[in-house]
DNA sequence: GAAAAAAGTTGAACCGGTTCAGTTTTGCAG
DNA sequence: CTGCAAAACTGAACCGGTTCAACTTTTTTC
């Protein structure tokens, strides 16, 4: 079947949003006019409308493949962690944040952040919410099993951890896009100190 | 000695920022236009962004005085914390958060946050986050008051204790802004969870 | 106290994301 | 094929935050 409608309309869809990553890449989110975007797209200001409700739902397409990818790779973490807590916990969010600049710039995930943030009630804010959702679960997840596999002591809240794990890295990772200047390196840093302190405490007794 | 330039300078900041208190509650941060604050300021357009670089920044006044507050309130539990360290916690976080909603409501906060994020280069930005700055410190004092008391284990980093607390209060109350429909009470709810979950690794050993 | 300088005010114009009434294209029934 | 309804396209107009060149008021200078 796919008629001709069906087949223009994935065609148009594509075009767009390859439009905007290779503009956005050029000279950043906020320079890229929505004009210019469908002049590239060879599509009209109104029609590209008619494919994308705003011009931050183009990111949103960035958005998931990045962190679908990422959870993916997250995945891997998670079925087989290194040995301890501390350096399996740091492994994920190394995973996370190694990942979180391949597809997006800062002000590209600043906009996303802030837009999603401000229209809470729009498809975008939806599905980011549920893209965070997911990987507080990952986080979750990881903090299960290293608790079932003796890695992280039997009396811990491994949901209520994992859960503020995933505020943690979420939070300081925010920092990070806000500030210009900072290096991934010092976000992991920071990161690796939260984890450090956690696992001090909630880690299988032997200290490293 | 306040020339007359001084005193109508002093006057008509205040009336604008007057101005745009009342249209906010009446209709919404959106909704209320430049150009209606400036009318009811009795003043231009053009000298109201002769006082504000952005119609954001009239939120940063607002929040300022929001957050001040809640510091010098949240300077009480820190200097007479209750017995233990859940409830203490809990008592600062309860502080903030009851606080919340007495000048702002979750549309504005939101768009301080987005405003913030998406732009960390102003001003705005910069007394934005020294004030979440100021609040991580408060938690952060709690967290090492706590530990002095012999409330909070020896053994455990009070200051990533503390910020990692913080970076979860402020995750957690971005969700609620987010979320029209939730309750101060769900929130407190989720964040006592946490805190909970906390202290029974950090707190004291016996356990209520 | 006149005149120049400095500071402040003003509203029309700008800018760019978004909308919408009118037009074109596609799919389908007869 | 033809005619028609539905779907998609189009770009000029809209909207509201922001800018700016011209104007007014205050302060300073001599």
């Amino acid at each position: 079947m796919a008629g001709l409608r069906e087949r223009q309309k994935a065609k148009r869809h594509r075009a767009i949003i390859q439009a905007a990553s290779t503009l956005f890449k050029q000279n950043g989110y906020e320079a890229a006019r929505i004009e210019a975007i469908a002049e590239v797209a060879e599509v009209s200001v109104g029609t590209f409308y008619n494919y994308f409700e705003h011009k931050a739902d183009l990111l949103l397409a960035i958005v998931s493949m990045e962190v679908e990818e990422v959870l993916n790779q997250g995945q891997g973490v998670v079925d087989a962690p290194p040995g301890n807590a501390y350096d399996a916990i740091c492994a994920l969010v190394a995973t996370y944040y190694d990942h979180s600049l391949v597809y997006l710039t800062k002000e590209m995930w600043r906009t996303a952040m802030a837009f999603s943030i401000q229209n809470p009630d729009t498809p975008f804010s939806r599905r980011y919410r549920e893209l965070d959702h997911q990987l507080s679960e990952q986080v979750v997840a990881l903090m299960t099993r290293l608790q079932r596999d003796g890695q992280v002591m039997q009396a811990v809240d491994a949901r209520a951890f994992g859960e503020l794990t995933f505020l943690g890295l979420n939070g300081l990772f925010t920092s990070y896009t806000v500030t210009e200047a900072m290096e991934l390196d010092a976000l992991k840093a920071a990161m690796f100190g939260q984890i450090r302190a956690l696992t001090a405490q909630i880690g299988a007794s032997e200290v490293a």
